[in-house]
DNA sequence: CCACAGGATGTAAGGGCTTACAATCGGCCT
DNA sequence: AGGCCGATTGTAAGCCCTTACATCCTGTGG
């Protein structure tokens, strides 16, 4: 099934068929119509990489995430997905796992594929890559990416502040001695949320005692994490974890070595993602609004989005903390 | 940057370029190397949507779930992905979120993409949409399909013996009055798993009282299911979940109004997410294989992979009982 | 030294669609 | 009725690749 079938059965030229499946104006109403019953009596549904590759675009998004096991990720993946289809755009996603070479190779797919934008959230992502994608001439949009020095929109969150509202929160319970639980991350030199907590806790007065401990980004990678720091020796009376997702296998762990949480030790985690206030106890957590990062990134890439400015706009995030049940004050 | 450009550099024909971009045989090493030298000069990368259109067959992959949220699909998905990926394919997926009009227009984009294959595993796809995929011509699997008469290679759980397995364990902790807690599926008469939940039950002698409450397939909708179960004042001593991903819901649930689990009340998930050992209490479920179902989706799909044998093979994997801390004897 | 078999390339015809530009059409005016 | 104009529709030139088929080498055997 093919344009031409379509346009010999409905008596017109494949120009015209064209034009009603791309609903363009100056097609008489009768013409339209005979059209289009030719289409459903042919069951006849358009070759998308025909249609790409002669129009020179395509309704397709990408985006590029580093764990999309990770329910952060997830969500984003959500509300740029619904944001696109009312934009009739579609969107895929591809998962880097933090390896680099995932990372180039998922790139090349979607400059081969043409897409009509990229959404890039990847901490492993460095100013080479960055640069690559940005001179491949797709729009492109990044969440939390090195600076370069000819930028395209940046959706940035201020770990900083967020970082620095978890620290003091914990400070005011008493806490004295913090251990920091993250995940490996390539190529970005420090996760920028780790690298917040050492710069907010190292000059903190009175000292603090801290102690990072990385492994893979996943509740697994939390629970190892937490078995060598406790194996260490270091006995934390709080634990900041990089995300909720890593938290959630800090906790466990915790519990399996007969501490209590936050009795013995508080946790908190970063995200805020929904299954942060599903576990026992609740986690304490720092919001990062996901879906209007989503949204937003829709709305910088595709010029028909309603909220489409055309300026790069800069957008700044500031997480807000939620305080729930695992954090408590410190034991004496 | 297109095939000529490449050729003129290399002073060569396209049809050479595409020979070596191909790895086709017989193309002398010096050609060879020279085309590649041009390729890496120009920064070239082919135009996927030539490739397909001239070539006929594209290596993309499709993965039609319910929910993508769910961690049982995501594991799916990526079982199918690393193995797409030893082939050279790539995967895209599409949740449906159990919206039949999502599922209906997925499927159109997947046709319109002339994909490579398509694995389906949307509990609320009917008779009608799945022989039109399968007339689509396209290689189709499907997971928990309803049988049609001619149909392409299925791949099934044994739900019936899952949950006879389930039940029995319960009933033989003591256990009298049930509940199952199920998630909305719009077309399928009832969810297989609920399904036979009832039939098991009704039949169990002595006899035992049940309760069914349905919600949406999130632990949001387990905590809901719950809450409007012990609101009706039914009170069971154990709730069989329709998946972990809604007992993690439903035990949150019960703690918040003050019951213990397992003590007061017993929870099984089904599936074996990997979240499922992270909860406290830790979930009893219902073993799924994931990962053999999205590597045997693969072989079916795709004739390069190694376990391709051509033949619509039909599998049945039996779900395994993994008894963890969220049942105990039922309390008298 | 010549004819030949292959191997190595080049030629060109699509693949299914969009779209600039040309050709028609109908209706209005005077 | 003749002429003019905008609304419709058709024509055909691509978009960028793959591939069947034709052509041109090269080395080999005789």
């Amino acid at each position: 099934m093919t344009l031409d079938d379509v346009a010999r059965r409905a008596g017109v030229s494949t120009a015209t068929v064209s034009r009603v499946l791309n609903d363009a104006p100056s097609v008489r109403p009768a013409t339209r119509s005979r059209v289009l019953k030719a289409v459903t009596d042919l069951n006849y549904l358009p070759n998308e990489h025909a249609r790409t590759l002669a129009g020179g675009r395509s309704r397709v998004l990408g985006l590029l995430v580093s764990n999309i096991e990770n329910p952060f990720f997830l969500d984003i993946y959500h509300a740029l997905e619904d944001a696109a289809r009312t934009l009739a755009h579609e969107v895929v996603v591809a998962s880097t796992g933090y390896v680099p070479e995932h990372l180039a190779s998922s790139i090349q797919h979607m400059r081969a594929r043409r897409l009509a934008g990229i959404a890039v959230i990847v901490s492993e992502i460095d100013a080479d890559l960055a640069g690559q994608l940005v001179h491949s001439g797709m729009p492109t949009v990044f969440y939390d990416a090195p600076r370069l020095d000819r930028m395209p929109p940046n959706i940035a969150a201020d770990y900083r502040t967020g970082m620095h509202r978890c620290v003091e929160y914990l400070r005011g319970l008493g806490h004295r001695r913090l251990a920091f639980v993250g995940h490996h991350t390539s190529l970005y030199p420090l996760n920028a949320r780790q690298a917040h907590f050492v710069e907010i806790v190292a000059k903190a007065r009175p000292a603090l005692e801290y102690r990072i401990e990385t492994s893979d980004d996943s509740p697994e990678g939390g629970r190892l994490a937490t078995r060598a720091l406790l194996a260490s020796g270091f006995r934390p009376t709080a634990i900041v974890c990089v995300n909720d997702f890593m938290a959630i296998g800090v906790v466990r762990e915790l519990l399996d070595q007969g501490l209590g949480v936050p009795r013995d030790v508080s946790v908190t985690g970063f995200d805020n993602i929904g299954l942060s206030s599903y576990t026992s106890p609740r986690l304490t957590t720092l919001d990062i609004p996901r879906a209007r990062i989503g949204t937003t990134m829709c709305d910088l890439l595709v010029p028909e989005a309603p909220g489409h400015t055309g300026r790069p706009t800069d957008i700044v995030i500031t997480p807000e903390l939620i305080v729930r049940e695992s954090t408590g004050v410190a034991r004496s």
